[in-house]
Order: structure tokens, then C-alpha cells, then sequence
DNA sequence: TTTGTATTGGAATGATTATTCCAAATAAAA
DNA sequence: TTTTATTTGGAATAATCATTCCAATACAAA
């Protein structure tokens, strides 16, 4: 009975995640996002419930598929040191290969969206938590194995070099020359020595 | 003849700094504008221009300050090591205490206006540049002085301090507390030891 | 006080915003 | 093929957007 659903939600999800990462939440119209996903209107409001809805669900997403990523590097890198090389030059890669220069989207969402939309800002106080605990456990799993200097405190490198990973993924728009990201990222990581 | 004009126009574009540095340019409105500096629609556009003029007087005037604070911290600091930790500690204070979180206007329209305006970002090109060559003039003081060892590059160096400086930015709108981000501060100033 | 000019308040404009609604189209099941 | 639930296109809505315009106001100089 029922007609089947025209479009895949996660493939127009994924549209909507480029556009508001792009755009931000504020300069995206839902024309921008009718035109830029393919499907209608009505069909947007009936599949996402709205704009900040889509915008939620898009900007999880990403949030999915970044932690993901970091995971990946640090499980498949047994080299902590290197392990976080390779995390910060592929940021650079993506950031500086992009013609669009998008950046991060937690970044630009952290800085548009507070102060004014708290739920938002809880959801990005837990990423920070989540990424800095993934940060200091690696660096933790340094120390474990020898590595790393043992005196060395794990909670405050990771946050440390969470930071600089922030600061990166905002000079990135600015600059897009990878050597001199590379440069920084080379000295930063020196604080594992 | 003509009648003097009713407003102090620096009184009012600092007014005008303040609420884009807030909110941001999408989300601030003429008629928030027109509300938050208490001169009329007409004056606003005789005396300024229009939104885009106004926002990028508003946001020059915003560089200027913290371009001249930087200095003035600087300058009147001849340990250089401690000159920088009253620099990022003090932007720690103005973040923390701001119960707004403006956070810094300067990384807001980065991530916000990047891509999209080329007028700002040329501008932003060029902030970075100042800054970096103002953090790592700093940095080869402190060589000349015999202070820092005198095999550091202090370009290398000074990108990454003012790196981790964004980074510090941004975080601190998501996460208040001083004491976690001075710790930050303390590991990434250890480049210079 | 009168004159002349710039400022002012507020209405008007026309574009765009997010959202809702409904008749028509569509496709799976009967 | 008919039935039926759902999607779809596009119009309609009401709010808000940036900007312009003008008559009324206000002030410095005469």
C-alpha cells in the first residue's frame, strides 16, 4: 500500500551535513537545502522535522564519522607519536585540498552557535570531553608501552594537543599553505619527547 | 547651518563591534543594530554605510585593540617566556569571564565569513601574518637576549604559539574553566624552554 | 527669532526567511 | 486494474530581512 520513500535519507542527510559544514547555520536557507538536496520541501520537513532538526542531525553525523576516523588512526598506528603525525597532516590534507575551505565543522558550529543555542553547546562540551579522553588515553597507551616519558602527564597532553588541533583547523581557512601547518604540528607534537 | 551630529560615532561603532563580535554577521540584524546603538535606521546608513561597511569598520576597529594589547604586553615585558604566558593568560580571563563567550571576534569571522567573503578574508591573510611576525619578533628577542636557546627557530615557534593561541579561543567558549586551559598554556609555552 | 541644512523617526519597499497546506502524482499491495 | 497510503510540486502564509525614502525635527549661524 504505502508509496515507498523516493530518496535515501542518509545520502540527503550526508548533502545536508556539505551544505550546513560549508554555510553554517545561519547564511543556509531551506532553499539552499531543497535546491542542494534533490528532494522537496515538504519532504524535507516530513523526513528531518525542520531546520535546526536537519541541522542537529547532519552536525551529528559528522561528529559520527570524525570520531570514527580518529579512532581508526590511533588503533591502527601502534607509533603513539606517529599515530598523532598522521592524525594532524590528514587534517591538514583535507583541510588544504579543499577548494571549498569548509574547515571543521565543530569548529565553525563552536563558534557560531555559542553563545545562543545550548543545546548545541552540551552536545559540544561532550565532544570535547570524548576527544580529549581519546587524545589522553593514546598518549596514556605511549606511556604504557615505554614510548613516552612516564612523567609526563597523559590528561594535559591530550588537552594540549587537542588545542592545537583546534587552532589548526582555524589557520587552515586562512592559510592554506600545508608546509607551514606541518611545521607547527612537528613543534607541537615535540611536547611527546 | 548644519546640525552637529547627535551621537559620537567611535562611542557607536564600539557598540556595533560588540554585538557582531556576539552574534556574529548572519545573525545580527539591522534592526538589532539599530535597537543595541540607539541612533536611527537613516543615521546608521548615512554614517556607516550599510551592514557589510559597518561590520567591516566594526571589525577593524576590533584588530586594532587586540593588535595594540599584544604589544603593549610585549613591550613592557622583558622576560619573554613570562610575556607570553601574561598574553594567553589574560585572554583565558577575558574568555572565562565573559559570561556572553563571545570568545574572539577575530577566529569568530574566520570560521563564520571563511568561505564565502574575499574582502574579509584578504584581511584575515593579513592578521595572521602581523601576528605571527609579532609573536615570533618576540621569540628572537628572547634569543637575542640569550633567554631562549639560540638553535630554536622562532618563526617555527611563534606560528605554533599563536596556533595554539586560536585553538585556546575557540575551546574556551565551549569549556569556562581557567584552570584546565592554563595547564594547556603551561605544556604549550614548554617550546621554549 | 529666523534661516538653512543635517538629522531623525518611522513608514514603505521589495526581497527573502521558515513553515504550512493541499491537490495531484505515484507506486506498492489487493 | 483498482485501491490506498504517501510522497511530491508548488502555492500560500506570515514574519523578518536589508535598504530607501520623506516629511518633521532640531540645531548652529545669521
Amino acid at each position: 500500500m504505502p508509496r515507498t520513500k523516493q530518496f535515501d535519507k542518509q545520502e540527503v542527510l550526508e548533502k545536508a551535513m556539505e551544505l550546513f559544514w560549508e554555510k553554517g547555520f545561519h547564511a543556509t536557507s531551506i532553499q539552499d537545502l531543497v535546491t542542494s538536496l534533490g528532494i522537496n520541501r515538504a519532504s524535507l520537513y516530513d523526513t528531518f522535522g525542520g531546520k535546526e532538526a536537519l541541522f542537529e542531525s547532519a552536525f551529528q553525523l559528522y561528529r559520527q564519522i570524525s570520531t570514527k576516523h580518529i579512532q581508526q588512526i590511533f588503533e591502527s598506528e601502534p607509533n603513539v607519536k606517529q599515530g598523532f603525525k598522521v592524525l594532524f597532516e590528514k587534517a591538514i590534507e583535507e583541510s588544504t585540498n579543499d577548494i571549498c575551505k569548509k574547515g571543521c565543522f565543530v569548529v565553525n558550529t563552536t563558534t557560531e552557535l555559542i553563545p545562543g543555542d545550548d543545546k548545541i553547546q552540551k552536545i559540544l562540551l561532550e565532544n570535547k570531553n570524548n576527544a580529549e579522553t581519546l587524545f589522553a588515553d593514546y598518549v596514556q597507551k605511549g606511556i604504557g608501552t615505554g614510548q613516552i616519558d612516564s612523567t609526563k602527564e597523559a590528561r594535559e597532553i591530550g588537552s594540549m594537543l587537542f588545542t592545537l588541533f583546534n587552532g589548526i583547523r582555524v589557520l587552515a581557512k586562512v592559510d592554506t599553505n600545508p608546509n607551514k601547518l606541518k611545521k607547527v604540528v612537528n613543534l607541537g607534537l615535540s611536547v611527546l619527547d
